[in-house]
DNA sequence: GCCAACGTTGGC
DNA sequence: GCCAACGTTGGC
């Protein structure tokens, strides 16, 4: 099994938009940068845990846990005209983005706050806290993910 | 709103 | 294949 760390605007999908929706779960889709849709497409495993993280809002940081559900598969929006995420490249038939189906597991009580993340030295070989990085889906160590979970007890 | 950093595009 | 221009991300 694998961690990853997941980023979403909550002004576009937030995760009480993910608590609310029909039995927890939700398609990741919007994806749109090829390493991240590399790790979706070839590295993510049904039941696979992720860190929700909320990006470019007051308080970025990681709001919960989510797990993956499922395979892979084509994201649909990539070939809808109407989609913010429309992409004239991708068709049904030649896919070039995908995503994955995730579900809610927890809400922490506490968010772990980016401020908070950057205090500690055995995390800061992550991805997300490394200068000028915008990767929107990366993965956590075994080790980085355990001392997290303690940081939102 | 600013701006640093990065990814993508497209001319050559 | 190079690289400048452009668009986007995302913290502040």
């Amino acid at each position: 099994m694998r961690y990853w760390l997941m980023k979403s605007e909550p002004d576009v999908f937030s995760i009480d938009n993910l608590k609310n929706s029909p039995r927890r779960t939700a398609h990741w889709d919007g994806v749109r940068n090829y390493l991240a849709r590399n790790l979706i497409r070839d590295q993510m495993r049904d039941g696979d845990l992720a860190f929700f993280y909320h990006s470019s809002c007051a308080t970025p940081g990681i709001t919960g846990i989510m797990e993956i559900i499922g395979a892979a598969h084509p994201d649909p929006t990539a070939w809808d005209p109407n989609s913010p995420y429309f992409d004239p490249k991708s068709s049904a038939t030649a896919p070039r983005w995908y995503m994955v189906d995730v579900r809610l597991r927890q809400v922490f009580k506490n968010s772990v706050t980016l401020t908070e993340l950057r205090k500690y030295p055995q995390l800061e070989q992550m991805p997300l806290l490394r200068r000028g990085n915008r990767l929107s889906v990366m993965p956590v160590t075994p080790q980085e993910w355990d001392f997290i979970e303690k940081l939102a007890e």
